[in-house]
DNA sequence: ATCCCTATTGATAATTATTCTCATTATCAA
DNA sequence: TTGATAATGAGAATAATTATCAATAGGGAT
């Protein structure tokens, strides 16, 4: 079963004189199959359960090579670490629940119509946009037990206390 | 000369019996005083000039008890580090150019009037929004030396080749 | 199928922003 | 002035990401 863009994958890797390994086949087939927002040691967990010997140094180099080559897009959604998506057509963006740190993504034309030609009004020439937008969930928002589940993505513990 | 809410700043000190310290007022006037977007060393840099011995790790600390409060807010530009300003009073965004590192920032209300309110009605309760855009800057897409002075804040200099 | 060039990888050390630890100091109310 | 304890400084610890480098593997040419 092959997926998608995996042959947009093939002639955009040759057209470099980049190669071709099972490691990059595995690593972009993971964020194909996920309509989640990984980072970069999720991503490294499912590959290895799939087969491979793959190393967390090669998931990080090849999300940048993704990145790079347009096929992935990195998104900062208010952590301390980045995650990862398959690009997409349409510009999207992003609320993030603090209490289950669940993603819901919605559209807001007014930012590609009405902001972003605003400012490139102005003489500046915008490559990328990201609308951040964090708060709690209707789930979160009823339940007193907040911070319960943990949706889109593997659970990472931190460290902090220094909330004063 | 005594600045603006540096007396908003003793009240809200005080009513949660947490104390005023030289190195808080310090800190505090740091940013009150730079219209930047300054990182954590760089306060630290312009604070122990002004005078005190102060640590990294009480520059630090107060930022988040600052953020807490309410005086002081946290932004990403895009960097692997955060910036902080003075809480202001009308929302407003930023643009950062990729190549000198200038910021510039720029209102647009249809975030506050059309968006969030949008997303709201699905039943979430935003608590913070963030349009972080980035680009060149007109200097900059003139100019064929690019990356040449750095805006905004001191010099941090990255490692990172991994750009294949 | 074999060779060869070199892009890529795995393992692990290094880097770096931020937080933690804890003994010492300073704030402030009484 | 004193006492309780909030806050600090110094440096160790943490953790995400990147760099190093010897070994491996892709793929074009033969
Ligand atoms: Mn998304
Ligand atoms: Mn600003
Ligand atoms: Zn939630
Ligand atoms: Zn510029």
């Amino acid at each position: 079963m092959d997926l998608p863009n995996q042959s947009g994958f093939q002639s955009v890797i040759k057209a470099r004189n980049l190669r071709m390994t099972n490691q990059r086949r595995q690593i972009l087939q993971v964020l194909q199959e996920s309509d989640e927002h990984l980072d970069a040691e999720a991503i490294y967990d499912r590959v290895r359960q799939k087969d491979a010997r793959v190393s967390l140094a090669t998931v990080y180099r090849s999300l940048t090579l993704f990145k790079n080559l347009g096929l992935v897009d990195e998104r900062n959604l208010g952590e301390d670490y980045r995650r990862f998506e398959t690009a997409q057509d349409e510009p999207h963006y992003h609320f993030t629940c603090l209490a289950c740190r669940k993603v819901i993504e919605f559209n807001a034309p007014e930012i590609e119509q009405k902001i972003i030609p605003q400012i490139e009004a102005q003489g500046l020439k915008v490559t990328e946009a990201h609308l951040i937008v964090s708060g709690y969930c209707a789930d979160c928002q009823r339940d007193q037990t907040r911070g319960k589940k943990h949706a889109d993505t593997h659970l990472r513990i931190p460290n902090q206390t220094n909330l004063r």
